[in-house]
DNA sequence: AGCCTCGGACAGTCAACATA
DNA sequence: ATGTTGACTGTCCGAGGCTA
C-alpha cells in the first residue's frame, strides 16, 4: 500500500476523490456575475479518453530513491530525503554505460499506421475512448494555489516547474438551479446527468514556487523551490547545515552542503 | 499509519539501421 | 544527413508484508 507521504510527494491525488458529486463547495466564487460554487470534479466522471498524464521520470534519480524504487525529483537534495533526514546522502545514481556495437535484425516497416512499437504505444492507447465518445472539451481548470499538486517538470537550470491543474466544475448556488446548462442525451453519455456550466478554462495562476519553513534557528522562514507539499520535514533534516542562496525565481533558499568537514 | 521491499510496467535514451 | 526503429536501461507504481 502506498504510504501516504508517497502520495503527498507524488501529489498524484491531491484530494480526495469524492465517491459521487460533491456534496460540499470547495468555495463559492462568481463566474461571470453569476454565483456559483465551486466543486472538485468527480474523478469517476472525469472523459475517459482524457489522457492520464504520462509518468514523468527524472533524468537521474538518488542513490536512495534509487534504492527504494521511490519518486526522486531533480532537486538535491530531494524531497524524499529531505523528508527522511537524510539530505547529505542525496546523490545522483551512476549510471551505466550503454552497450554498444549489438546487431540488429533487418527493421520491420511500418504499414503507414503510426508506430510500429507497440511497447510504447501509450499514445495511441490514450487517443481514443473505449465507449467511443467523442473528446469532451476541458472541463473547467481551476488552479489555486493551496491547490496545486506536482511539477510537470521541474529542474535545477531549467525553466520554473510546471504544476497541473486539478479538474473543477462550477455548479450555480442552489437557487439559481433553473440557469443550468443542461447537458444533452448525447453530451451526458458517460458523464454525470447534473448539469454543469458549458465547460471554460480558467488560465491557471502561474505557480508560485516558493514556500516557507522554518528556519531551525526559529529567525524566520526559509524560502525554498518546491511546492507546497502537507509533508512536515523533520526539524533535524535542516541540521543548521547549507546556507542562503538567492534563487533565480526572486527568493531564497537554502543550500545543503552534501559534506561537512 | 507508516515504512520497506520488490516485481514489473512504463518511460527515456541512443546506436543500428533505412532511406532520401 | 536525416529519420526510424527497437533494444537497452533506469524510474517508480502499486501491492504486499512488517513494525510500532
Amino acid at each position: 500500500m502506498p504510504s501516504v507521504e508517497d502520495k503527498a510527494l507524488d501529489g498524484e491525488e491531491p484530494l480526495e476523490p469524492p465517491s459521487h458529486m460533491p456534496t460540499h463547495a470547495l468555495h463559492s466564487a462568481a463566474f461571470s456575475g453569476m454565483p456559483v460554487h465551486v466543486y472538485p470534479f468527480p474523478h469517476s466522471l472525469l472523459p475517459a479518453q482524457q489522457p492520464r498524464s504520462k509518468r514523468r521520470q527524472v533524468k537521474n534519480a538518488c542513490t536512495n530513491c534509487q534504492k527504494a524504487c521511490k519518486k526522486c525529483d531533480d532537486a538535491r537534495p530531494c524531497l524524499r530525503c529531505v523528508k527522511y533526514g537524510v539530505s547529505e546522502e542525496c546523490v545522483d545514481s551512476q549510471r551505466k554505460e550503454r552497450k554498444k556495437g549489438i546487431k540488429r535484425g533487418p527493421y520491420k516497416k511500418r504499414d503507414g499506421k503510426g508506430r510500429a512499437c507497440l511497447k510504447h504505444g501509450s499514445a495511441s492507447r490514450r487517443s481514443t475512448d473505449p465507449r467511443g465518445l467523442p473528446p469532451r472539451p476541458a472541463i473547467l481548470h481551476l488552479l489555486a494555489s493551496t491547490l496545486s499538486t506536482r511539477p510537470l517538470h521541474s529542474k535545477q537550470g531549467d525553466s520554473p516547474p510546471v504544476y497541473s491543474a486539478q479538474p473543477y466544475f462550477l455548479a450555480p448556488v442552489p437557487h439559481m438551479q433553473g440557469q443550468l446548462h443542461t447537458v444533452s442525451e448525447d453530451e451526458s453519455q458517460g458523464y454525470s446527468p447534473e448539469g454543469f456550466y458549458q465547460p471554460t478554462v480558467i488560465t491557471p495562476m502561474p505557480y508560485h514556487p516558493h514556500y516557507s519553513i522554518p528556519r531551525p534557528d526559529g529567525e524566520g522562514t526559509i524560502q525554498s523551490h518546491y511546492p507546497m507539499y502537507s509533508t512536515v520535514y523533520p526539524k533535524e533534516t535542516m541540521g543548521g547545515q547549507g546556507e542562503m542562496i538567492n534563487n533565480r525565481n526572486g527568493g531564497q533558499e537554502l543550500v545543503v552542503n552534501s559534506k561537512q568537514d
